[in-house]
DNA sequence: GAAAACATGTAACCGGTTACATGATTCT
DNA sequence: AGAATCATGTAACCGGTTACATGTTTTC
């Protein structure tokens, strides 16, 4: 149910279609919660036949057009009532840790490689993320400014704190996955000499 | 496929029976990788037809048996195969995160509880992973003994220290998370104040 | 005129979860 | 005798991935 909720999320800034959403999932929104296009439309006629968003068609040139959501009172309770419930954590599972449990089964080279990719891996994300928190402090994110314009200047702070926060966490997960992997690096070459 | 590969690692020991796998999930394993009976009886029917694993049906008591389930050679080439094949990482899809991104739309009671319960499940986490790193140092794992007997005492070294280095990974990030909810509550008081 | 972007889906598949179902053996 | 453990599955479902499919509009 988060591909949902992220969408409502979204749909709280205001009206969009599909396409609009699949775009802010390719960038801002992508980097926390990925989703494909694919899963996206489907979602979204289901969450309108349920009543959590109204859906307008809305002409596109001359021939064209697309189909505008907007959340209703229900979709907006929908929303504040999965903030007020509980995460239901999954059990662990890490396809990176469990290889690395049985890393004396790879070559060396190969095992050297793993880690490299894991540090590229969270390199590529750590700037991503450190890009997200470098347009919350100069305000130049767009989803944002268009969020805090319908949002009581008295909850902008909260508002920001808690991306920033977010981002935050995010950003010193991905500096201790590339701390581990050099490590692993430095243990492959001490096995190794 | 990770976790057919998880049961060719853990078959590399000494053949199993599924209900031997399934015990080892919801103990040591279960803590890098989580797998229900559910799913791995009908994986090992598969991994038997694909020649990845014999099975030898084994008396037990008078009128039961059980299926015991030996790797094979192919067993041990696929899984040395995986090992040395680079991992492909998933798209980020973070629910904590991603509701944490909207603290501010939950009540400042819910929003507390949910760090509460980040804290406390990483604690949970980290006392299991800090628990195997124990029985590493002292040698009372008895998957791990095992696996050292049939291994040359030459490379008793490389498979201790990377199922240490596996957990000491998993333990710095369930410090991260630890310390980010703490931060979290601070900033949901500082919010509130 | 062509390419890029906008727009919206369907279908097959895959891995994993939850619930259901059954029966034997061993321990106390 | 009853409880705990050992043993092995099936079935429905769910969320997500990949591939396929199509057409319009805008930009260069």
């Amino acid at each position: 149910m988060s591909l949902r909720n992220a969408l409502l999320s979204l749909l709280t800034v205001e009206p969009m279609t599909g396409y609009d959403l699949y775009k802010v999932f390719e960038s801002s929104v992508g980097h926390v919660w990925h989703a494909p296009d694919s899963q996206i439309y489907p979602e979204l006629k289901r969450m309108e036949s349920e009543g959590l968003i109204t859906g307008q068609d809305v002409q596109w040139g001359q021939r064209g057009k697309k189909r505008q959501y907007t959340i209703t009172n229900e979709g907006i309770a929908e929303f504040k009532s999965w903030m007020n419930t509980p995460l239901e954590y999954a059990r662990t599972r890490d396809p990176a840790h469990l290889k690395a449990a049985y890393l004396e089964w790879a070559d060396p080279e190969a095992a050297r490689e793993q880690m490299r990719r894991h540090i590229a891996h969270y390199q590529s994300l750590l700037k991503q993320w450190q890009e997200r928190i470098d347009e919350l402090e100069q305000g130049t994110n767009s989803m944002l400014a268009k969020r805090l314009k319908s949002t009581p200047r008295k909850d902008w702070d909260a508002t920001i704190a808690f991306k920033r926060f977010t981002y935050e966490g995010l950003v010193s997960r991905a500096e201790a996955e590339i701390q581990w992997a050099e490590r692993g690096l430095q243990l492959i070459d001490r096995l190794n000499s």
